[in-house]
DNA sequence: TTTCTTACA
DNA sequence: TGTAAGAA
């Protein structure tokens, strides 16, 4: 009876990821190695993440953008 | 077809 | 950080 009606526990493949963050594969999977998302993952081992990890994503972004790096942003997104 | 991991001219 | 390669 409900179809698609978007909830808390919506996560999306990092193919939508990509796109609403403008942040390659590669740096997506960097900054989990870092520590900085921790994405759920999906029977097939895929990462599946909510609007949280996007939202974190992207302030991410932000700082990249501003020439922090990822030292600075760990302690940043700490306090 | 998409994403995962690992490795490096 | 990009890209290639092999696996799933």
């Amino acid at each position: 009876m409900n179809h698609d009606i978007p909830d808390q526990k919506a996560t999306f493949p990092i193919s939508v990821v990509k796109e609403l963050t403008h942040l390659s594969g590669r740096q997506i999977r960097y900054y989990e190695d870092q520590g900085l998302i921790s994405p759920a993952r999906n029977d097939g081992n895929r990462r599946m993440f909510t609007l949280e990890d996007i939202d974190r994503l992207k302030t991410i972004k932000s700082y990249i953008d501003q020439g922090i790096n990822i030292a600075g942003i760990k302690a940043m997104l700490k306090k």
